[in-house]
Parts: structure tokens; C-alpha cells; sequence
DNA sequence: TGCCATTAAATTGTATGCAATTTATTATTC
DNA sequence: GAATAATAAATTGCATACAATTTAATGGCA
């Protein structure tokens, strides 16, 4: 590769993904917009539905996001009545995070959107699954350096 | 896969891929501090760098932008001395971005970013070809959907 | 030529992201 | 056991993203 190469956005690995973020965001749109759901709190009621009663610090951690974008976002949620937002009797420094009865009951209609996901698209579902491996390991890699989701060992 | 297996968190692509734009960012940011830029400043100067003297509409549609990120970022650009923004005579429609002289300097000292970008890291540079690559066709595919990038054809 | 559809930026409003700081609480140490 | 360090949320300030609308200019057509 020529010198000034690396310099082309089109060799950026970070922009790829960068806009491959933002495009599948546009994919979710139109699937999530019903449920009166954006993208973010789509990712942060998947991980809530998997397991819930957890802190924000616990939910930051899985969701790499810290407390600056959780906050307002969880407000929101305990706003639209899917959460609830309690100090943690045994260390008041903490907020819990449950669902309620219609946050747990929106996990049925949201059931359909990982499937619906790639209706009208090209791709192949088989394509994703290496990828999407190849994906992850390298997000460890460079966790390590950014110290992402730290929290998790 | 369990029906619900589904709706995992771990097996979002596209949370893998909002994840890791954001966790090269963090990566991104020591480097770029210095030269007094934000990632997307930064991708923005990459194009023109490599080609400027292009209308908000031709950036846009290689950097996946719209005016409504775009012209904010372009005006901070021009205030710091890097760029002009110019009506088109020909158009007034449109508006012209050129590199100033120092916008063009910059780009010496950015030169070593992406060659910095992974010291420190365990990734291998020749892993990361075969993954970019899949997923630019994964971009591509989807973009047929979303109409990324629609000004390109 | 005048009217209307189209187009490019800019603007507006909402929702993130994140660094840095602040506040409140808990853990530690001397 | 009081002073200090550490921790978890919340807050503040700045910079995106993007849908929707507005403004200004151009193109097409009767």
C-alpha cells in the first residue's frame, strides 16, 4: 500500500463500522418507531429483558455507556412507564433498574424485530455469523487498551 | 437458536457494530486531541484531504452525513482556520468547501494516526483486511435498503 | 414568461455520547 | 472514630446524528 494510502477513508476500519452502525439504525427505524422506541433504548430494554434489578453501573457496563448517557435515557424509560428507578437500600450510591409490568409486556411485540431485521435486504443471515465473530474478538482486542466494559470480569 | 436466543443482546450485529465505532473512538481520541479534532472532524478532513473543492452534498454522500450534521461541522471547520465554505457562482444553490493552507498542513501531522492507531493493541493488522472487507459488501447490501450513500451512483 | 416541482443548505427539535465535575454515600486508614 | 479515599449517579458542557421543516435557488413545462 502507498504511503498516504492509510490516509483513505476508505481503508478506515473505524468508519466502516461507524457507518455501518448508523445505516442499520435506519434498518431498525421503521421497526422500532411503532413501539415508540429509539435504537438506544431498544439495546438497553433487550439487556433489561435478559436480566433486570441490575444498577446502572451493572447496565453501563454491558452496554458500554456510562452514566452522562444512561441517566437521561433511563429517566425517559421510567417517563414512558417501562422502568423503574430505586435506590439500592443497601447502598444508597446505587440505582436499581427493573421493569415494570409494560416494560416486561413490550418484550412481546419487540419479539419480531430481530427477525424482521433483514427482510427486503440481500443479505445472508449465514454471512452475519462469522463476521459478527470476527467482530467481537476484535472488540476485546481493543477493549483492552480503551478499558471497555471493565466491569465485567 | 432458541426463539428468544434472538433477541440476546450478544447477538446483535449491529450492537457489535455501535460498540466497536464507539470503542475505536476512545482509541481515536488521544491521537486526535492533540490536533485539536473529533473523530468526525477528522473523517470529514480525510475526504477532503483527499479531494475537496466538493459541494456539502457530494461530502454528504460519502461520509454518510447530512447538511443537518454536516453544516454545523463545517462552520466549526471554518472557524478554525481549516476550510472556507463558499456559495457556488454557479450555483447558488450550493455551497463549496476548499482546504486553506492550513487545512492542507494538517494533514502532515495527521499522517501517522492510523499507523498509531493500533500500538498498544493485539490486533493484527492483516485480521483486520478480511473483516473490513466483509463488511463493506455487508454495508453495501444494506445500503440498497437505506439509501446510503444515494448520490453516489 | 410565469407557475410549479425539485433541489441544496440551513434551521429546529429531540436524542444521544462522553469528558469533566459535582454530590452523596460507603470503605479505609490511621 | 474522625479524616480521607473511593465509588455511583447525576450534572454540565460540547459535539454529534437525524427527522422534519424552512428558505433560497434552479429546472421544467405549459
Amino acid at each position: 500500500m502507498q504511503p498516504n494510502e492509510y490516509m483513505k477513508l476508505e481503508h478506515q476500519l473505524c468508519f466502516a463500522f461507524y457507518t455501518c452502525s448508523r445505516e442499520m439504525m435506519k434498518l431498525y427505524r421503521p421497526l422500532l418507531s411503532p413501539l415508540g422506541l429509539t435504537y438506544t433504548q431498544y439495546i438497553t430494554l433487550l439487556s433489561l429483558w435478559e436480566q433486570d434489578g441490575v444498577t446502572v453501573k451493572e447496565l453501563g457496563a454491558k452496554l458500554f455507556l456510562d452514566s452522562g448517557t444512561l441517566t437521561p435515557l433511563l429517566k425517559k424509560l421510567e417517563a414512558m412507564g417501562l422502568i423503574t428507578r430505586t435506590r439500592d437500600k443497601a447502598d444508597e450510591r446505587s440505582v436499581i433498574i427493573e421493569l415494570t409490568a409494560k416494560g416486561q409486556d413490550l418484550r412481546e411485540q419487540a419479539a419480531e424485530v430481530p427477525t424482521k431485521l433483514y427482510a427486503g435486504t440481500n443479505v445472508r443471515i449465514e454471512d452475519i455469523q462469522a463476521m459478527h465473530e470476527h467482530i467481537q474478538s476484535f472488540l476485546r482486542k481493543i477493549g483492552e487498551v480503551t478499558g471497555g466494559r471493565e466491569a465485567e470480569r
